[in-house]
RNA sequence: GCCGGGAUAGGGUAGUGGUUAUCCUGAGGGACUGUGGAUCCCUCGAGCUGGGUUCGAAUCCCGGUCCCGGCCCCA
């Protein structure tokens, strides 16, 4: 038999993993929603030409792109901050300012699969959109450091800005800067060094591959000089550092993208392999690209399948749940005991198979903590007889003393 | 796109160019008819795929697919 195969570079995922996933997920719903920002959702494909203005025609090659029935060109999305401030361009733009929003949702990149690198994967996000003050930008960098943290997940937190490498850049020619700026985001300093040699900046060389070693503003602005910029940027480290922010100063991050306009930031897992940025944000505008006014924003985007692999296998406590195990003669009032069970929230499954009460028991006592025997006895006297499965205590007790018992007891 | 390593029941594994492919686990059914995961019995279930070499291939060779590690890329 020749089965057929999920599509490469995707995942199945089996209840145990998604009650992981969905756990992972509420702690960062709960912190974005906290620090006021709401849920927005976008449509799963876009036209090709908003990911193609904003990134260039070289992406299409790693994106699902096909034409539609009309003769569209479309494309899954490959990211969400494209299709978040088209959306804000076409709908958001009366409200009023700044605006927070996040979404949770999935991607699509036809790329090599390795680990932690998937073709359809999640992106947790946020886009914080209108503002433009330094407390906006550390605004987001704490509420990334606060989501990871809350992912148990072991990470640091680098944070730059672009201004100190245009500076330095600011005499080059754009392709000189380009491949600057690759170099740099390569941490590739031999590269840096053999290629300004061929242009005759030596000097400059060796400025860069300082910058992006410095871990403090003094020796930063030492390189740099009183860049216009200087305040803005010292100011946006000293409400990091006042809000005690874990994170280090780090000059190097180019993030090769021209439209990050300001402030850029990553995060890397410590446990995982060559793909370990496990989250990357920054300042930037981008609305007029897409018919907007010049809009400053921020935002950030942590891969939730990396998180999730740096996580690893946790063990989760299992909810606690009940089985009913019934005869004939009980099973009506086993059916309304198990609603009422249910309405008070707990987690109840009837035993589905099984001739003989015992039988029953032995299919419920696989999965539950608790088990319900419903017989003629029990519905006779309109009481059910609650087992503890844990300890093999029971007892015969009104329904709505069963539930309180159960809820409160521990899951096992 | 490049380099390398892999692929044996649902999961995890052993092994050899030669009978009926090993073990653990799992799943399903039955015995047990008001007391439990047990036990007993039965069943299901595998050498990725397509070619080649060979009397004979899961084993050796080649292509493909998928997975893993690294590179490239990373919106």
């Amino acid at each position: 038999m020749t089965m057929i195969q999920k599509p490469r570079g995707t995942r199945d995922f089996l209840p145990d993993e998604m009650e992981q996933r969905r756990e992972v997920e509420g702690f960062m719903r709960r912190i974005a929603g906290t620090w006021g920002y709401r849920e927005i959702c976008t449509p799963e494909f876009e036209e090709l030409e908003l990911f193609t203005i904003r990134s260039g025609e070289g992406i299409v090659g790693e994106m699902y792109v096909f034409e539609d029935k009309g003769g569209r060109m479309m494309a899954l999305r490959p990211e969400l901050t494209a299709p978040v401030l088209r959306m804000y361009v076409n709908e958001g733009r009366t409200l009023a300012k700044p605006l927070r929003w996040y979404y949770f949702a999935d991607c699509f990149r036809y790329e090599r699969p390795q680990k932690g690198r998937y073709r359809q994967f999640w992106q947790f996000g946020v886009e914080q959109i209108g503002a433009d003050s330094a407390l906006a930008e550390a605004e987001v960098i704490m509420m990334a450091g606060e989501m990871l943290a809350a992912s148990g997940i072991s990470f640091s937190l680098h944070v730059g800005h672009l201004a100190f490498m245009r500076s330095l850049l600011s005499g080059l020619e754009p392709g000189d800067q380009k491949k600057a700026r690759m170099f740099l985001d390569k941490k590739d300093n031999q590269g840096l060094e053999g290629y300004f040699a061929s242009i005759g900046q030596e000097d400059l060389a060796s400025s860069l591959t300082s910058l992006a070693g410095c871990r403090d503003l003094p020796s930063a602005f030492s390189l740099t000089g009183d860049i216009p910029e200087k305040d803005r940027i010292c100011e946006l480290f000293s409400i990091l550092d006042a809000a005690g922010t874990r994170y280090e100063l780090d000059p190097g991050i180019a993030r090769g993208l021209d439209y990050y306009s300001g402030m850029v930031f990553e995060a890397y897992a410590e446990n995982l392999g060559a793909e370990n940025q496990v989250l990357g944000g920054g300042t930037y505008r981008l609305a007029h690209l897409f018919g907007g006014e010049e809009t400053p924003s921020c935002g950030f985007a942590v891969g939730f399948d990396r998180v999730m692999v740096s996580r690893g296998e946790k063990s989760r406590q299992a909810a606690l749940v009940v089985g009913i195990a019934s005869t004939p003669e009980g099973l009506e009032y086993a059916l309304a005991a198990a609603s009422r069970f249910r309405e008070a929230g707990l987690r109840t499954e009837l035993a589905l198979s099984g001739k003989s009460l015992g039988q029953q028991l032995s299919i419920v006592a696989r999965s539950a903590d608790f088990a319900l025997i419903i017989g003629k006895r029990e519905s006779d006297e309109g009481m059910v007889t609650l087992k503890d499965l844990r300890s093999g205590a029971q007892k015969i007790l009104a329904l709505d003393d069963a539930i309180a018992e159960v809820k409160g007891s521990e899951p096992r």
